[in-house]
DNA sequence: ATAATTGCAAATGCTTTGCTTGTGA
DNA sequence: TCACAAGCAAAGCATTTGCAATTAT
């Protein structure tokens, strides 16, 4: 049983054959999927899938705080299972490959930020867009 | 003229009525309008000019620099005339509700972030989302 | 048994675009 | 004058939803 499959459970969330393939698509990639990339590749192991029931399901996911999701600029939604510990990503501009990185002290800083302003940070996004430096 | 409408000049963008107006609007917005609104407000003044031309004068306001705009959680672009300094939002969860802010450690530290990892920032964002937090 | 889930296609909401007429420099 | 802009309605795109059929517990 997947990792995803087992936060189901403890959430209480219905487990179909459908939900159960498209939390081991999610569990085993690497990268941050969109909607239609990971229709793609759970219609590899079943093609009766529909896109509705993968929208339906990550949705399902997210509210359950199974997956998370990602508006990154210029773009569809983009997935990725939720981390132990919490971080944030670059993404190259020229390749759209995503960095994931944690930083302690931007994140003391935000909830500093947000304190001075007379708030309680319950949730921010940071995303940093960047070219690749060459090295010689 | 407007200091919008300098910009447009400064940067050869042909001003036409309609563009004179929509800069004028935006000018004077001490929010972030979405296209909607900004077409309300627009519309007050002249009831004739179209959805369309509002949102092709934001993309070519922001193309040009003239305007920022932003993606904020859950729902439409919103916009606001280019600050002078750059700062950031946080959002009020409850009412929607921004405030902006400026953090020169929390910028650095992107930076440091971004060249660590081997790249050089070209872009970022960052929102907090926040609830009020009440004085006794 | 039966409430929840699926697949399909149609609907949605924001944004863009083709085309014809109008207009700024 | 004439390349560019505006207005309108239609198209586009990602995402959501109504409904009838299917399925999990």
């Amino acid at each position: 049983m997947s990792k995803i499959e087992e936060k189901c459970k403890l959430k209480g969330v219905r487990l179909t054959d459908q939900r159960r393939l498209i939390a081991k698509v999610m569990g085993e990639s690497l990268d941050h999927p969109d909607v239609d990339e990971l229709h793609k590749r759970v219609s590899k192991v079943d093609g009766k899938v529909s896109i509705a029931t993968v929208y339906r399901t990550v949705k399902l996911f997210e509210e359950s705080g199974i997956v998370e999701k990602h508006d990154f600029k210029g773009g569809k939604a983009r997935y990725e299972q939720s981390p132990d510990v919490h971080h944030d990503h670059l993404i190259d501009v020229n390749t759209g490959e995503i960095v994931e990185f944690v930083d302690q002290e931007i994140e003391k800083l935000q909830d500093k930020v947000a304190e001075k302003l007379g708030y309680k940070l319950v949730d921010h996004r940071l995303e940093l867009y960047g070219t690749k430096i060459k090295k010689n």
